[in-house]
DNA sequence: AGTTTTTTCAAACAAGCGTTTTAATAAGTT
DNA sequence: AACTTATTAAAACGCTTGTTTGAAAAAACT
């Protein structure tokens, strides 16, 4: 009885979350091309045919995986975004505000997943990184409209400014972020110790300080010339 | 008589060039694993084996163009930064001066490369993101001594700054400038067609803005609290 | 229970990979 | 001109890649 509940509760997942978990791992490792069949597989405990079975062919799993990682996010970041404008109702949004709800929530997915084995943050990151042609397009899909979406906020907050200088500035933010993301991974290695890649908390903090400021500066700087 | 100088001064390069120039579009487009060496050969108009004849094997192939590319840059930043403190001797160098001097080249010579088909800045960026253990290992000889002098020349603008917090955001600085080279690319897609990727100097000029100030407002606000 | 559907497994497939070999050609030297 | 070295060329090597196959096993359903 005792041991059915302990196996219960220990159960290994299905083999398609094995697959996805792998995936994620491997991938936010070594990238797309770096991924194979074969170290998912093996990694995922499951056999070589199996992803191919699930998932129809290696772009079809990839995408799934990213699918499920990314768009929680996404959605995390617009109701962060409406709850600020519901305190407010009327009154544009900070700087601030506007870049924590893009940044705290990639910050909690981090905290959330440092029990497993994958840094979202590598992973992610990567997403942007990686120059296959499927992954530009799915790119296209999961962010063409949360950009427009943060463009138009900032906007808001910026009535006067042009359009043109809103994107320069928000192009450069998100790269940063992304940039900050993706080389986190070499915090301990660049700081010679001095900073700690566990600290997830404290880079997000000084991220969302360092882009608005960035941000808030360039704006004036280059819409008032 | 003529056509002999024509010929002359249309010659195309030595194999030896042309496999480094063609590893550095390739290399920059799709990564060292991405990156094959018939692929190599055929861009280069080579066969197969003269990268091995020449370099020995990929890794070596892909190092030499690494060092050949990012060698005159490192050079030219110390020449900047050394320059500056001439003008200016016993006095600190400003965070702008200090950014604009780990910036500005990576701009010198993406404009003197727009003619080839190979955007340095993507090179730059791939660096950094590829996870390949030996391009890892590079980086830790080409970029180590040059991120240390960085930190010092910091720390001489804030004396009274704590070493870690200049790390902090000496890295996300860093993060920052490579994001935006890798981002790059996706700059015309991201801002709907608002902003042009061939305004290098535009992306140069905000990047050291943005980064200057990210700086220094964070460095305020992390140091004292 | 028997039957159908879903899932696992080992083995094989063609294609592409980095590298090596061997021979032919070009360049340079005495 | 003869000889030595440096370079190019085509073909093949062993290995890994993503994907497919067909049979065995497990699960689900009537």
């Amino acid at each position: 009885m005792i041991s059915t509940i302990i196996k219960a509760t220990k159960a290994k997942p299905s083999t398609r979350k094995r697959l996805i978990e792998a995936t994620a791992h491997l991938f936010s490792l070594h990238g797309y091309n770096g991924l194979t069949m074969r170290s998912v597989a093996k990694e995922a405990k499951a056999n070589l045919a199996a992803a191919s079975y699930h998932f129809g062919s290696k772009d079809a799993l990839v995408l799934e995986m990213l699918h499920e990682r990314i768009q929680p996010i996404n959605a995390r970041r617009l109701e962060l975004l409406n709850q600020a404008k519901l305190q407010q109702p009327g009154i544009p949004l900070s700087v601030h505000q506007i870049f924590h709800s893009l940044i705290f929530p990639i910050g909690e997915e981090i905290s959330k997943s440092t029990k497993s084995r994958c840094s979202l943050a590598q992973l992610v990151a990567r997403t942007f990184t990686e120059p296959t042609d499927f992954i530009e397009r799915m790119h296209q899909r999961f962010f063409a409209q949360i950009s427009q979406t943060y463009h138009a906020e900032l906007s808001a907050t910026y009535p006067h400014c042009p359009p043109e200088e809103i994107y320069w500035h928000l192009h450069l933010s998100v790269a940063a972020m992304l940039g900050a993301l993706a080389q986190h991974r070499r915090l301990e290695d660049f700081t010679q110790g001095h900073c700690n890649e566990g600290e997830v908390e404290k880079m997000i903090d000084r991220l969302i300080e360092f882009i608005s400021e960035g941000f808030i500066r360039g704006i004036k700087k280059f819409s008032s010339s």
